[in-house]
DNA sequence: TTGAAAGCGCTAACAA
DNA sequence: TTGTTAGCGCTTTCAA
């Protein structure tokens, strides 16, 4: 068996609300008290039972962190910044794989909430009605990171993608470009579409028709971003300039530029999103869009902590603000 | 106030107990009982509080991860490894970045012990007496993931590092090097040093003596790779071939390589360890050592299982296979 | 096949 | 400042 609370009162003489006392810091104990069931509870090794408490508190101090995949470097950055900021206020983090499944996320929300989480920051592709249903009647507060809910009606922090692309465009147009070219991932993903409005918002400001000729949808890969550029090779009227919707997808778009033989940023520009650390792992190093995703992760998770405790929240949709880094892919 | 058990059985008229069997499937129950439960657990919007099932049943089907960096390429992986495998044995993942701070990792698994998971998969770059005294009287079984315990004591899952650095090698030695640099990590990981060993293995064997000024030690960065070549380039012995310890050092050699003018593999080459997808997002596309960062967690995890249900395991310490994958930066 | 009842280890009034 | 005593919501004998 193992030592439980009763134990060590028994053994410290004291009852076991004043062994609870010294573990949880209650100040209405007599320092020579205190030392000695602290000392017993050395004694004993004595570990207390978070679940035990929690059962008796209903509180955990844990949040569920629902990702499309932690492999993936854009949310693995946004898991660190969550984690760094929950330890910071003790919490810990229950995290799981939604593979961007809606039935599997449902399912696990209510996995999370079984577990009695005292919160959960979400990340998703596409927020829809049956996600909303399951926000609006969790017992725990819910914030979205870098995840769009188009009702608004959930607090959520992000950046303005569509600004994004919208300034990434233009930053190619001033460059006297007429034919950009945009290499999207799958149109399951809300924030793509974001980037693609800027995108096209980018064009109509400046009056050039955009051909549809030059939108590639792909996966998000490294591998689509040479796809995208083999296709848009054949074109008879091809794309001077090429935004791509991630950095890694620029990747791709830059090298299977340069397998033709043709040079970035000479022949072809360059820009991505993102910001992550492969911007500076190609030559030329890319002119991006940064995206603070370590911060996105632990604003959300300062904000969850704001709901959690019952605090006043200024605003629950948080916008980030965001810049372009140029580097050698543009001129 | 939150339903419980205990409003579903009085609404359905039979005891808590049935209600309980029923949840966990329990076939002693009469269909009809059954179907009855079912419907009311329905009616109500029950949710089985996991917390009291814990407390009750001694078993909370999570179990923890530590690990140095989740926003590391290499462990993300070994994570999403991990939690696949977790799923489909019915657990959820407490995750923890520990920075390899010892103090961190040692606080890390006495908190995930105290919220009772059931077992542990442990990551780290280095294990010492007071890692091994946690391991040792841990309640919850262990298992250590791409991780040495010199002492073997510890179960654990890992690829064989020093043939591993010792093919690598002599891939480069066989190809006519007789001055090859080694590029490490800090000197905090055994890894590392293991790399290092078949290194130096494969000199001995091959009768050439090793110069000192050709190893350097950095820190696993892009950046480590840059400066590494630097340093190289101002000797009068240079290196004409590289292995570096990891892919993203690799990159950042292969790319200092390529700005001082030179090519690889042509007048340099280069030689990576993990296979990660960086890998091919250079060009030259690298050669590399595979090590199988999922499988690793993947193995690590079912591993896990296997102690927490008591199972017969047939070897605790798993050595997974590896292999050369020959790209372009070597010729 | 079902129910009654005793915990699991802790927190949190309330009383002293 | 300390102790007593109900629970928290569930699992699990044991009996019926």
């Amino acid at each position: 068996m193992n030592i439980t609370i009763y134990d060590v009162a028994r053994e410290a003489n004291v009852s076991m609300a004043t062994v609870s006392r010294v573990i949880n810091g209650n100040p209405n104990v007599k320092p020579v008290t205190r030392k000695k069931v602290l000392r017993t509870i050395e004694e004993l090794g004595y570990r207390p039972n978070a679940v035990a408490r929690g059962l008796a508190s209903k509180k955990t101090t844990t949040v569920g962190v629902i990702t499309p995949d932690i492999s993936s470097m854009f949310f693995a950055e946004l898991a660190r910044g969550i984690d760094d900021i929950a330890n910071m206020y003790k919490y810990n983090i229950l995290l799981s794989n939604s593979d961007q499944n809606i039935d599997k996320e449902i399912k696990l929300i209510n996995t999370m909430l079984e577990k009695q989480v005292d919160g959960i920051v979400y990340m998703g592709g596409q927020i829809k009605e049956e996600h909303l249903q399951q926000f609006n009647t969790s017992p725990a507060p819910i914030v979205l990171a870098a995840s769009i809910d188009p009702s608004q009606s959930t607090p959520s922090v992000n950046i303005d993608f569509e600004q994004g692309g919208y300034e990434a465009t233009n930053l190619l147009i001033d460059n006297g470009h007429k034919h950009c070219a945009f290499v999207m991932g799958t149109n399951e993903a809300t924030i793509n579409e974001l980037k693609y409005q800027g995108f096209i918002r980018a064009h109509e400001e400046a009056g050039l028709t955009f051909n549809e000729d030059h939108l590639y949808r792909g996966d998000f890969t490294y591998n689509s971003g040479i796809e995208a550029v083999e296709k848009f090779s054949k074109l008879d009227q091809k794309p001077t300039a090429i935004f791509a919707a991630t950095d890694e997808i620029s990747l791709g778009v830059i090298h299977a530029i340069q397998d033709q033989g043709l040079s970035v940023p000479e022949d072809i520009e360059v820009i991505g999103f993102d910001n992550t650390k492969l911007a500076v792992m190609v030559r030329p190093t890319l002119t991006t869009v940064v995206q603070p995703m370590y911060d996105i992760g632990a604003v959300a998770m300062r904000l969850l902590t704001k709901y959690m405790n019952r605090e006043e929240v200024e605003e629950a949709n948080v916008i980030l603000p965001h810049q372009i880094i140029k580097r050698n892919s543009t001129k």
